[in-house]
DNA sequence: CTAAATACCTGATGGC
DNA sequence: TGCCATCAGGTATTTA
């Protein structure tokens, strides 16, 4: 589901309900969520969070991070909590049923709480302190796409020694953190580039061009909530209104916005990429 | 090191 | 109506 500006807009919700009040319970569903060395102590993690108090929450690619202060002044907690291809983040008040698959509870003083939906269960969180999370998948992330570390010439040398197609080095989230199949195959029909090319045959100008436009397609993105295609939420429940503004995704056999040609759907890496072979070369 | 294949899950959709 | 195959916004691990 989220990629990088539904992922914001998510962050933006939480913020935006403004918690304050301390953590009175947890409850976590016995289900398991995303297995792997760094996801594993999901259920001992989430009890930490008890008594402490909700702080910043920030983003990095497509994960969120939202940070728990100690009210005896210790060492903070940060919450970090990825959405896989399915999940939500509810915020519901005292009793509000809670929706199937939820696989998470934070309940605050104030009686709201936040649950986290999953039904595919690919994603997962963890709480811990930074040092540890900075050692797991967050520490491999590559930069920021809206940052001043990405640009063309970051982008020309991290592509410079890869020869998978270009649309699988976006997917890449140590070469640019954040981007999934939407925003990579939409940059890629904007620029003219065919989705299939080896990451190395861009020219230096190219990459320019594409981290441009990398960038402002996730920009416009986050300005409309993001792009709901089935059945994505921002917190607040709203869907997104990006999916209007998609040239080629999801849209095999319809017409090129630019040229009128028939838009083709190949598989890279398993994965669908939609493209108009008269105008991406 | 790169890169491809596979595994993890449920639900929606389309063909027969 | 049911049954089966295919596909879906992502990532971690295994294999080559």
């Amino acid at each position: 589901m989220p990629e990088l500006p539904e992922v914001e807009t998510v962050c933006r919700g939480l913020r935006r309900a403004d918690f304050e009040a301390p953590v009175r319970s947890v409850w976590r569903s016995s289900l398991d969520l995303r297995i792997g060395s760094y996801w594993a102590r999901v259920n001992e993690g989430s009890a930490k969070l008890k008594g402490r108090l909700p702080g910043k929450i920030s983003r990095r690619g497509k994960y969120i991070l939202w940070s728990f202060e100690d009210p005896q002044q210790g060492a903070p907690l940060t919450m970090v909590l990825h959405l896989g291809m399915s999940g939500a983040v509810e915020i519901r008040r005292k009793g509000e049923k809670k929706t199937a698959h939820t696989h998470l509870q934070i309940i605050f003083a104030d009686d709201r709480r936040v649950d986290y939906v999953d039904p595919r269960r690919f994603g997962g969180f963890r709480v811990d302190q930074w040092s540890a999370h900075s050692k797991g998948p967050l520490g491999k992330l590559g930069p920021e796409p809206l940052s001043d570390a990405f640009d063309g010439a970051a982008l020309y040398g991290a592509l410079s020694r890869r020869k998978v197609a270009i649309r699988d080095a976006l997917l890449n989230q140590s070469i640019v953190a954040g981007v999934g199949n939407i925003y990579a195959v939409e940059a890629l029909f904007v620029c003219g580039i065919d989705p299939q090319r080896s990451a190395n045959s861009l020219t230096r100008a190219q990459c320019d061009l594409l981290a441009k436009t990398i960038r402002k397609g996730l920009v416009r993105a986050i300005e409309l909530g993001g792009t709901t295609l089935r059945d994505y939420r921002g917190a607040d429940g709203e869907k997104g209104k990006h999916q209007q503004e998609l040239g080629v995704y999801g849209r095999e056999g319809q017409s090129c916005p630019r040229c009128k040609a028939s838009i083709e759907r190949v598989l890279l890496g398993g994965r669908s990429a939609f493209f108009c072979r008269a105008c991406q070369r």
